[in-house]
RNA sequence: GCGCCAGUAGCUCAGUCGGAUAGAGCGUCGGUCUACGAAACCGAAGGUCACAGGUUCGAAUCCUGUCUGGCGCACCA
């Protein structure tokens, strides 16, 4: 069963009673932290939201409302005091009671605690990363393969189905420069003076290719490398690619990546469906003849010019597999389709809304989030990357240097849509000035005071007095559900990654001014539920982005 | 030239369905371990929210314009 936040039923009993103060019209009470803690615990602008409508001036609304607070029976007992403050904002102090009672609620939810917002429900495709297959995966996949698996986890915590694909672009001119590569390499371990295309694939990882595809076939091609034939060279493509393929996903796995489908560009050539798709096209009039050409006509749906989909030369292009692609999945049945695009990818998204409005479904079902750039630094210093040079850092590098839990932390860490610089030396130090650790110590400490098992009595009642750091503590934990709608919402796994620096800040707090073991019994049973509560979302939102919550560090 | 993203503290960035004195981490300075883990806590300094107009009782947030940076504007993928 969905928990929502224990601040809900007080949100929704303001609001009525702010709507009877207002003469019936619509309030909508938001509560929220004020901004300064000897305000109280919660504010309220809602007389403020109200005052045009009313008609009346906003401290006039409030001062009624928070009579109405204070004399009706049940909220009277939950707030220990309301006061109307500045323009119009309404401070509120809750109750111990509404603190004890409010914690246990969410240690009964455990794990069902901001779970299953979803609504509607929806069946979500999500594609991400999609690298070619002809090269191991680098800092920038990364960071979408860390954004896009959070995005994932975050819509199936909140109730969506969703399925994780991958794209594999294993088809055309790069492929086949990668076969002639591989080709080259594997002809040089058996001592032959075969030379990688001029513009073919440089890098060392690719001699790495060459030598599993030894491992694989022994000397089969060695009398045939030099030159290639065809049918050799075809060969290499494809056992190239996947084996390149098997290091990719295997790096991702490692990265607590996985996808649920790998969908291959030349089934869909071979398959004879690009052909389909381009004559669906043009029975619907989005495709016309030009120059020798096809071009598809996107302007229609918003592009800024029309684009080619079969070459002159009879060729088709990348688009026209991809039109094939997107109408396959348009067609599966799924209510949206994610696809996450690295940001040299922005100009494409007309295309993609395109081939959607043009296969006849509704645009609005696909969304194409964009991934911001990332760079790194070392030592003060920008770290130059070039794919030529080949100094490119791949994800198995990140994460044999800072390790998967730092790597995920601080590539969701940021929103998405901002380029942004990760410090290696701060995301490699395991010290304090490393958030993922902050948080993750947080988590630790909890577990060790739990592992005392402390205890109290079931039914001891509220402590007569509380803490700030209690209370500061508790409502951080309140704010949960709102994180993870706004998180799904907005597709922002960042937003998660920020809450729980919060949640763990709050937590070291309270642990610095309060202790558990040994105080009065309601004060014991208070602050256990405090802990789990604590410790259950803190494991919840590590896992949402993928990172580990350890007892022990 | 056109489009997308951005410009907020020394650095890296949150905050942008308009709300009180704009936040965090790191860095800097100063404190705190004979009690559940000091990978922690407490305090201090640090800002013309790129700039200029406009809307509003109220703008980092909305509108217009300008400047700066990244990325993209293929019969490449």
């Amino acid at each position: 069963m969905p928990a929502d936040s224990p601040l809900t039923p007080l949100t929704t009993a303001i609001a009525r009673e702010a709507s009877a103060v207002a003469g019936g019209a619509d309030a909508v009470a938001h509560l929220e932290a004020p901004r300064d803690a000897g305000f109280g615990d919660l504010a309220t602008n809602v007389a403020m939201t109200l005052a045009k409508a009313a008609k009346r001036n906003p401290r006039e609304i409030a001062d009624e409302l928070v009579a109405r607070i204070q004399a009706d029976g049940d909220l009277g007992a939950l707030v220990q005091s309301a006061e109307v403050a500045g323009p119009g904002f309404i401070n509120l102090t809750l109750s111990p009671k509404w603190f004890a009672d409010s914690a246990k609620a969410i240690v009964a939810a455990g794990t069902d605690y901001g779970r299953a917002q979803a609504d509607p429900v929806e069946r979500i495709l999500i594609e991400f990363v999609s690298a070619n297959p002809t090269g191991p995966p680098h800092v920038g996949h990364a960071r979408q393969a860390a954004y896009g698996d959070g995005v994932a986890r975050i819509l199936e915590y909140a109730g969506h189905n969703v399925t994780r694909e991958y794209y594999v672009n294993d088809w055309g001119r790069q492929m086949q420069l990668f076969g002639a590569s591989v080709a080259a390499r594997y002809g040089q371990l058996f001592g032959l003076d075969t030379q990688v295309p001029e513009d073919g694939y440089q890098g060392d990882y690719v001699i790495g290719i060459a030598e599993l595809m030894r491992d694989q076939v022994g000397d089969t091609y060695a009398g045939r490398v030099n030159p290639p034939d065809d049918e050799v060279l075809a060969e290499f493509a494809t056992r190239g690619r996947d084996l390149m393929l098997g290091t990719m996903t295997a790096e991702l796995e490692r990265f607590r990546v996985r996808f649920d489908a790998f969908f291959s560009e030349t089934t869909l050539h071979e398959g004879g469906i690009v052909e389909r798709g381009l004559e669906a096209l043009i029975a619907s009039g989005d495709a016309y003849e030009s120059e020798g050409a096809l071009w598809f006509r996107t302007t229609t749906y918003g592009d800024e010019k029309d684009r080619v989909l079969r070459r002159s030369d009879g060729s088709t292009t990348y688009l026209a597999a991809d039109v094939a692609y997107h109408l396959d999945k348009a067609g599966r049945g799924d209510d949206r389709l994610l696809d996450v695009l690295g940001a040299d990818h922005h100009g494409y998204i007309a295309r993609l809304r395109a081939v959607i409005a043009a296969g006849g479904f509704d645009p609005d079902m696909l969304e194409v989030p964009i991934v911001q750039l990332v760079s790194l630094t070392e030592g003060g210093e920008a770290k130059r990357m070039s794919k030529r040079a080949g100094t490119l850092v791949t994800l198995g590098e990140l994460i044999d240097d800072i390790g998967v839990d730092a790597a995920r932390f601080f590539l969701v860490q940021r929103s998405h849509e901002t380029a942004f610089d990760l410090d290696l030396d701060v995301a490699r130090s395991q010290s304090n000035e490393n958030p993922v650790y902050y948080v993750q110590y947080a988590h630790a400490r909890i577990a060790g005071i739990l592992a005392q098992n402390p205890e109290a009595p079931a039914d001891a009642g509220a402590p007569a007095e509380l803490d700030p750091s209690e209370r500061a503590l508790l409502l951080t934990l309140c704010a949960w559900p709102d994180v993870v709608r706004e998180a799904e919402r907005r597709r922002s796994p960042h937003r998660v990654a920020a809450y729980l620096q919060d949640l763990a800040r709050d937590f070291h707090g309270f642990y610095h001014r309060c202790r558990v073991v040994g105080e009065a019994p309601e004060v014991v049973a208070f602050r256990l539920d405090l802990l789990r509560a604590t410790r259950t979302v803190i494991a919840m939102g590590l896992d949402l982005i993928g990172v580990e919550a350890p007892d022990r560090m």
